[in-house]
DNA sequence: TATGAATGAGTGTTCATTCAT
DNA sequence: CATGAATGAACACTCATTCAT
């Protein structure tokens, strides 16, 4: 196990010249069209807004970027990037499903709370009107999760810790789905309202208690 | 149990006018927006487009809505207005939890592959961009399921079908994350992708098989 | 001879709401855009400032016609018109061929200074860069004077007027080149400075002697 | 006749850099410049993009032209010049009018077949919108044509070949004008059609035909 | 000398909305 | 009630030119 990269994101959506601009202009651009991008949806985001904002001109954004299609996916790229690199940290260190999905319950909800812009971006792209976006993505957007969940309870199976009456498959797009939405309770406000609706204000309030539920959800729909 | 209907539909986002033209030409303003609105995303949508390809004049669109927020809505509603039917009837004629579910789960599909404009259009609005939006429709977006789920639920672990250690709230929350992403797989190009990347082809193929495994996740998560 | 209209100008290059403006303001966007076209050219010329000059919205102006292309084909299209119907009833009213060439002497010179701009675009179109706007015209462009030459020219060898090695078509080409040239003479600078180069400022000062010059020329190409 | 140079060519449009660099790079960027002005015509001409596809740094493009303008000076100076050591040769090598003018018209058309994209730009150069540019070439557009052609058509007429009642600065005039667009019939669109509508696909299948011919109308126009 | 990042006014075009008819 | 002409700010993107390296 010496390369842990399961992901190698060769795709760049950028052009050279903003490999070769300051960190800071970088920093600029990136972090303002992040915000504006997750408030107000690709469409709706000018990107002379963005550059006046991050206090670079409309010329130096398209010497950075093609299109606002390339500056869009330049970020969302990041992001799944960032997504990726941390749930194969999760693979690679889980001692067995159980210990796996309770890592990735937490790690949903801190990823949300973490970059919540990014979270919002990537609801964005699923959407219908994105989706030639998300076309362009695809390479990239190969799903880590599936093989992982899948894999991890097959092993489980296998061990006798789970039992053999559950399809894989089945039961890893059932805790994707569980977890997804999880994810964006923390950073659409639609969501967080919709899971407050679910689970109360008050039981909110204990985080760890409310992943415990999740958790013992999950456990019981494949547990021996 | 007198008044069967949990929900009253009572706010409109359309002015009066809209009611007093033809059933006609509001079918085709009404499914027009549908279409634009689905395909394009509610910000890439014009109102000037719908109002030329409904063969109606713009003056005649804004007598009906007060803005290109108010037709969206409208649709929206609409929207939201069946699919609560749909849940109702599914509370009311439900022998216990696993056949309300199980009526869930088919009708999660059925409901996508009828409307899916309608699926789509839903999707978008979940998105942060729009929750300006989402907040109009608040009240009436007062979720069914959650009070219908965790309801059921506690009932069946009244009659002893459902184990006591099942957490009604969260379960309900599950189910439904799992019912919701399960619903936009049969919507959205995104999410059917997913589904195809966890379920793959050939499993797809047989539906029946697909729903009976989805109900036997969730029935081994709450059974007793 | 009933139907004196060799042309029918059918094609329209504005949108009905064009029609439907007040004259002033169709007038006041016409000769603005005239004006700026024919001293700017087509790649040059923008359509905001022809809608500010003009006192007209940009709004209004894509009311009026689909794109800057069509704005520009309508003048080249009109400006057209213009000439096919000189030259109709030029060649309705001559008494023969040396009569017909002499008015058209005249006539190439007056309508470059009575339609100075429209023959500058004219020149304009006939360039390379121009040639797909040109093709978009090509059935309006369906050359009257070819026809009327060459017709008129072998009526004039059945005569026995003009010598019968004449040939027709080729003594069509040479004419109507020697004249396409001596009517962008008064019209694009360039050609202006070039006849006086040929013809000598003094000489210019008496047309009507030039232009007897350039019908004897003519004449002695193709008489008997 | 010891200086048999007509025209000096002194003008320059270009910086010192531009002849220090090597010659490769000249060509490229002039080859480059050539084709993109040729079809795109000045104004939609991008000195970016030429720098670009000519692989040269937009800051080298600086440093060897002050500006597109000049950059396009230099192109159309350097074919002027080509045009105008031909037509010198013509002058120097004919025998008499009517060999002149004979091979004027074979040098028009293959100087247009050899050197499409100049002539092109040369007709772009003709337009209105780009007589500030001829201006400045002006000294050096002086034309040679119409001196050698009244000249050896003087000589002519006292040597008894050409009528006493040739105007020889008309019958310059008239002559040049048929060649020059006879000329551009092999380079512009426009005109090729054009004249394939006087003479028809057929006729100009054997272009010693249409030459000869074009020659017939001319020498009856001078003749005795 | 050569590079190419940077600028910012300007391009053609769209679109939510208003209002006179 | 219905029409659609009119508005004008805004949009994604281009381009001649400058200048620090």
């Amino acid at each position: 196990m010496t390369d842990r990269r399961i992901h190698k994101n060769k795709i760049k959506f950028h052009k050279d010249a903003f490999d070769k601009t300051s960190e800071e202009r970088r920093n600029s651009v990136l972090s303002i069209a992040l915000g504006e991008f997750a408030s107000k949806g690709y469409s709706a985001t000018s990107i002379n807004d963005i550059a006046r904002d991050a206090g670079v001109s409309i010329g130096a954004m398209y010497s950075y970027f093609a299109s606002k299609e390339d500056l869009f996916l330049t970020i969302v790229n990041e992001g799944h990037f960032l997504m990726v690199e941390i749930l194969s940290a999760i693979g690679e260190n889980s001692s067995d499903v159980f210990d796996c999905v309770k890592k990735m319950i937490t790690s949903s909800r801190t990823f949300a709370l973490e970059h919540t812009l990014l979270n919002q971006i990537y609801l964005d792209l699923t959407t219908q009107a994105l989706s030639p976006l998300a076309v362009r993505l695809s390479s990239e957007l190969e799903q880590v999760t599936p093989v992982l969940l899948s894999s991890i309870i097959d092993k489980a199976k296998a061990e006798g810790l789970v039992s053999e009456h559950v399809d894989a498959k089945m039961a890893s797009f059932c805790i994707d789905n569980i977890l997804m939405i999880y994810q964006f309770s923390f950073s659409s406000d639609y969501y967080k309202e919709r899971m407050r609706m679910y689970l109360g204000d008050e039981e909110l309030t204990d985080i760890e208690k409310v992943e415990a539920k999740m958790m013992q959800f999950i456990k019981r729909a494949i547990l021996l």
